[in-house]
DNA sequence: TATTGTTATACTCTATAACTATA
DNA sequence: TATAGTTATAGAGTATAACAATA
């Protein structure tokens, strides 16, 4: 029997992962989008809302009403630039922190479960190879 | 700086294979989807429709009009089971069969490219550690 | 003239319900 | 009554075009 192709394979694990992914965010009140923009101003807040889609590969039609939800519940922010009168610069809020961290540690818990089984010289491998092929950290 | 959620790297190495392997299978005319549905009846025929849909992962209602578009191709055949005369058996025809050996070789070529960088030794644990984490085989 | 943020629109993909023919 | 295949419809998700404000 053949093996699979990598990239069957990467799609099928990826969906598991974000199948248990799912009821976590739920929990929280995140979509995935809205975890992913959480997570990205949690390394840095966005100069602009379009540099913010352009970094999480998301559509910047789509992310205005995503954002205006996360606004709305007052996770983030969304500050005029006075440099640059046409920017909004978004940046997290205590809250938007905090939600995020939650929802990050209950990832984190399903993560060491689903891996639980393997090798920890694997687990290393597999994360190091994995961000190598993601290429620049986005 | 902290360390991407796997599913993040999952998600990203997922969506770049992709995305190489898109133009690739459209140079031999398939979607993705008509490819996977072609590399399952490359393992084996499928008895039935739905249990083509069940095991690759897609709605049985979507799976008709791909394979309409398929066997118009002539590359694969839907079949009567004379056993049940519900069910239609779906298989490849030697057309089907070179077209989607094209479209794997050109996937793998470009695989390799890809992991081209790699350690062999961590190519191997790649494949073997994604494997397991996607259970048993589809 | 180009760019940021935005809205509106169209399109594609996906899920649900209901029908037919067999069992 | 349940299942395989099918069709039609509705919904979610996504992409495209166009606009106002600013550079």
């Amino acid at each position: 029997m053949e093996d699979d192709d990598l990239g069957a394979l990467l799609a099928r694990v990826t969906r598991r992962v974000i199948d248990e992914e799912r009821p976590l965010l739920a929990d929280q009140g995140l979509s995935m989008w809205g975890y992913i923009v959480l997570s990205s101003l949690a390394r840095a807040p966005a100069q602009t809302q379009l540099a913010l889609a352009r970094s999480i590969g998301y559509d910047k039609t789509r992310l205005i009403t995503l954002l205006d939800g996360l606004e709305a519940e007052r996770l983030l922010s969304r500050t005029p630039d006075p440099e640059d009168r046409r920017a909004r610069v978004v940046r997290l809020t205590p809250e938007g922190e905090a939600r995020h961290n939650a929802a990050r540690r209950a990832i984190r818990r399903m993560e060491r479960r689903l891996l639980a089984g393997l090798d920890p010289a694997d687990r290393a491998t597999l994360r190091r190879v994995l961000a190598e092929l993601a290429g620049p950290a986005s």
